[in-house]
Order: C-alpha cells, then structure tokens, then sequence
DNA sequence: TTGAAAGCGTTACCAA
DNA sequence: TTGGTAACGCTTTCAA
C-alpha cells in the first residue's frame, strides 16, 4: 500500500528547473551556489509546500540517540522534577527525549507503543507490572526490585532515612510513625526500624501504616494513625508527596505542624516549598539522578555495538558539545548512589 | 566523515547464511519461514548485538508523526500537567511527544537544536524573546502574543477572571486586589478592571500589583499589598501558582486565609489541592487544551501537503486507533476556545 | 556553479 | 519457504 505521495526534493527541483543536489544546496544554506539559484529554488520550495523527509536525512547524516521517558504520571511532582532534569541532561548531549506519561489506567500499552519505535533506549520507574518485554536498553531509576532492566540508577535512601530521624531527635522528637508505600516494608521503612532500634526509640507495628502511594494516601495514613491513639510526635513519611498529604491530613483532624506532630519527607521536591508551614525533606540530587541515567543509556548504547570488534567509537555521535565520552563499558549494569541531605525547612 | 559502522540486517544474513529479507521475516515474526531458519537468524542478530536502525525503518514505513513539546520548565506544575495530557492526547494519535524544557537560563538555543531537527511540529508556550524563526509548524498555547505561531490555542480567560470574582462577590467579599503578572496588564487583569467597575467595586491602581510569574513573586506580591495597607479582603492572581505563593506570603505577614483575606488563582492545578486551606480557582482543562493543540498540528501538517494538488489523504498516517481524521485544513490558523469553570474548594 | 551517480539500512513485491 | 530487485528521500562524493 503506498504511502500518501508527499513533495519530496525532486518535485522542487523540477518546478525549479535544476538538479536536486542544487535544492540540497540551496536549502541548507551550503556554499558554491549562485544566489539567483538559491532563490529561484527557495522559492519553489516554498511553493510546493516542501518539507523534508527526516527519515530520509537521518538516515543518511545519522539518526542522533532519542531516549524515551516512562513516567506513571507527570502530574506526580517527583516524576515531573525528573522529567525536567531529564530533559536538560538530554539537551546537553544532544540527545531527544520522548516522553511517555503511562498513566494508571488500562491503556499503558497503547500508550507505550508509539513510543518504542521511535527510542534507541528506555529510562524511568517501570510501574509495577509493565510490559518488561520490550528490547531496548532500558535503565531504571530507584526501582525496588533491581531485576529490571539493564542497568540502574539506584539511590541510597538508608541514608536519607538516618539524616532525616536524626534531624527529628535533634529537635527533640522521640515517638516516630512511618507511613510507607508498597505491598512489602520499603527499604526506607527497614532503615526507619533499624535508627529507631539503635537510638532506643520506642517502635511497635502500629508505628508503622501502609498506603497508597499519593496525597490521598497521605491524608488517609495521617487520619489512620491519629485513629490509633498512640504517642507521637512526629511521622516520617515515605515521600514528599505522601507527607504534604499527612501535613493535610493532620490539619484536617486539627493538630498541628509541627507544634503537635512534625512530619518530614524524603526526595526534596519543589513541593515542600510551597506549603505552609514548609516541608522538612530529605532531598536527593534529581540532576545527578538524570545524569547518571545517561550516562548508562550512553554506556549501554556503545557496549551494545561493541561485541563485533574492538571497542567501538561512540554510540550517540554526541552532536552538541556534551560531557567527554566515558565509555567505561566494561561493566554494562552499573550502580549509582547519589548522596542525599536533609533539608530542614521547617 | 564515514559514520562508524554498525551492525546491519546484511551482518546477520551473512553470519546466519540467509539473505536479508529472510531476517527481516524472522525479526519481525513474519509469516511464511521454517522455525528453524528462524530460529538461526534470531541467533544470529542476538550475537551480533544487532539492532535495526530506525531511520531506515522509518524511511520505508513512513515515519509517523513526533511533536516537540516547548515549556519554561517542567517544575512549573502548569507545564508538567500540560505535558501530562500532552503525552496522553498524543498517545492516543499514535504519535511521539519529545520534550524540550527549555529552562530559564541563556542556553535554550543549545536546548532547542536537538529538538528541531526530530519533531514535524512545535507546540508550546513560547518563552518570551525565544528564537521564532524556526521553520517547522507551531502551535502556540494562550500566548498573549497572538503573532506567535502559525496556530494558537486560546483560552477564554475573561469568563474565568468573571467566574472567580463573581464566587468572591457571591462569598460577600467587597474590595478585590488583583495580582498580575507580565509587562502589561493582562488580559486577565482587563476583565478584573471590567468586573469590579460593573459591579460597582473599588478599584484603584493600588488594587494591582504585578510581579514575575512564580511562588516567590506570589510571596513578594502578597507582602506589598499588605505594605500599602489598603481595604482588602479578598485577592485574585493571575495564575494558581501565583496565588500560592501569595497564601504562604499572607500566612508568613501572620494572615490567616481565608478569614482575613481569600485568595482565588486561575488553572485548576493539582497544586491548589494540596496546600492548605485549598485554594479556589478558576479551572481550565487541560485535557481539552491538549487535544486542541494537536488538533491544530494535525491541521498544519495536512495543510502542508495539500497544496499540490487535491486533499492530502492523511498527514500523520495515525498508527493508533485515534479520533477519526477530520481534516478541516481550510482554515490553517485556528482558535479554540475551552471553556473555564470554577472549582470553589475552600 | 551545477549535475550525475552512489550509497545510507530497511521493507515490499514478485518470482523461484 | 526463500531470494532478487526495487524502492524510500536524502546527502555526499566526484566530474563536468
């Protein structure tokens, strides 16, 4: 079935009256032709509506790297700090970034699919139960279970645990709860038992509650524990968005916070600014976290053409004036801990 | 400069002893090859570590439709849930989304030049001052420069601005400042003037402050109205992020909000959920603003190839089962005008 | 200053 | 079940 017949080069060589070489010429502003020409042949272009066949150019000038994105939601503010980072970083090496906003619902392969044909490899959260068959390059970002993708970029967030209930016994905080997330203890929630356990804090199961990962479950864990009627000072939460939510929840029930119960968060988001009184966090570098995705994608790239011969030269032809190639391809799944610190805002 | 050469379909035919239209068969789960050739060729590719090269796939299938997504920054959460629905709607034609967070800084050239020479079309909100010379098709989203743009999406923002001050009114609110934003007063802040001189409210040029469109400016402006020491009771912002950072800088000056002074944004963000108290706004959808957009681009594209001779058949050859062509190209240069309502939640 | 010819890597069509 | 040939639309030599 042919394809709709589109203008092509040659329809604006011939109305122009020369060679498609010269159009090639004159529409890419190329020296050695006569400024008559170039006219006459912009003109014609114009014309006829032309528009060229990126197809075709990339794949004779080579087709620059193109990652794609996986996000669950953008409108998940962490996801959204990511993307932005993502994009910069990407920009920098001259790579193009899709993005494909998966979403919640049913449709998660008809949103994947027009994505895949167009990446050379895949960066995100892959959300639980995604189609984990798809044969690009995929390099996952702080995904709990690590026997998904190809490599990835994984975050240390025990550290981030201690910083953030040291900073709440600094303050003179000693009845901690933990919301957390996920059908299974998070690591955050295992480093939270392990700095109770060694600071001698007081922990029992009802210090712990286990909610949806969003606002509403932030609000629904704050009313939860609240309903237990247990000491507590302070909640420390698995997020920044499950906290503004427990920082909602809290006000709604009339307590306080800090005065009755300070709540903290972890990732640092742009969020915790905005609400009064402001989020304490845990903050992780996102820019370091997109950095380094790259960095595997680019990794990654270059490994997957190097098996024919010697180590091969570059898989992405950085087109703009990007970071030096590191092709440390030697170790294909690589680990990255960015460093986190507590912000305390509050 | 020769490109360094990777593995090609011809690679695998030579290692597997097959021609190569035998592995595109067995690659691409084609009908009509033995198992076991199959079989051999798939081990083959596996081997060489080939992948296909995309531009080549594209150039014989048609390449399908990829739209550049141009935004401030996706830390705005008005961007990133417009690119949330952006990617959705674009999903849904089957269509690729790349993103360009072209950021605030001296560098979005750099930024913009990965993008140009991957996407058909350009939709956005055009940073102010950015580069318009790009020749491929743009479709500009409520900007106020209606020059911008071979396609605009506009948002009626006077039925909105009505539809907040009317709920203040409604809510016994008599002296309204406004906060805006931009070197001119907005259309926004016109219908505000229009509003309260119809209704017979004070308004004088001390009603209105204007500031730089972010949480900080919302702070800086909520502290100047306070400063001027004016009848107020109620303030309206130009967007929601705007009134956002006006309640943190009403709660900091020691206000309480809503009693003392109410404050009511415009976009409907997620963000005015998750603060407390929530905040009221006059809410536009995103989702009908994004569909529009591509809509519009759909347009620009079959406008593009329709001049040579009778109705193109179909620009972006939808790959997806998307929303049936209606290529209504007559008129390249649109305006679309969802409709806004008030999302009172405090 | 211009034009002819040779690819780029893949898929589609038809014959073997 | 397989292979040969012909596009796809563009840029890049190399000659004229």
């Amino acid at each position: 079935m042919p394809r709709p017949r589109t203008t092509t080069i040659l329809d604006v060589a011939r109305d122009a009256g020369v060679s498609r070489q010269t159009v090639t010429r004159a529409l890419n502003d190329m020296p050695g032709i006569a400024p008559a020409t170039r006219d006459r042949v912009v003109a014609a272009a114009r014309a006829l509506g032309y528009r060229p066949n990126r197809a075709a150019q990339s794949l004779v000038k080579g087709a620059g790297t193109t990652v794609g994105l996986l996000v669950e939601s953008l409108r998940n503010p962490y996801y959204s700090e990511l993307a932005s980072e993502l994009s910069r970083a990407a920009a920098a090496r001259g790579w193009g970034l899709i993005l494909c906003d998966v979403g919640y619902g049913s449709d998660r392969d008809a949103r994947l699919s027009p994505l895949l044909r167009r990446v050379d490899a895949l960066v995100g959260c892959l959300p639980a139960g995604a189609t984990a068959d798809v044969d690009v390059p995929f390099v996952a970002i702080d995904n709990p279970d690590e026997t998904v993708g190809d490599a990835t970029v994984w975050i240390d967030h025990e550290v981030g645990v201690r910083a953030a209930l040291q900073h709440l016994v600094a303050t003179g905080r000693r009845h901690v709860a933990m919301i957390d997330s996920g059908p299974e203890p998070s690591t955050r929630c295992l480093a939270y038992r392990a700095f109770l356990a060694e600071a001698g804090l007081a922990w029992s199961e009802r210090s712990e509650v286990r909610v949806e990962e969003s606002h509403d479950g932030g609000i629904a864990a704050a009313v939860e524990l609240l309903d237990r009627d247990l000491a507590m000072d302070a909640v420390l939460a698995f997020n920044d968005v499950l906290a503004v939510g427990a920082m909602k929840g809290m006000a709604q029930a009339g307590r306080r916070v800090p005065d009755d119960v300070a709540v903290v968060g972890m990732d640092g988001l742009d969020l915790g600014g905005l609400v009064t009184p402001e989020l304490t966090t845990a903050a992780t570098d996102r820019g370091v976290i997109a950095t380094a995705a790259l960095e595997l994608v680019d990794a990654l790239l270059v490994g997957g053409e190097e098996r024919p011969g010697g180590p091969a030269e570059s898989a992405g032809r950085s087109e703009a004036p990007g970071p030096p190639e590191t092709s440390a391809a030697a170790r294909p799944r690589r680990t990255i801990v960015p460093h986190l610190v507590v912000r305390a805002s509050a």
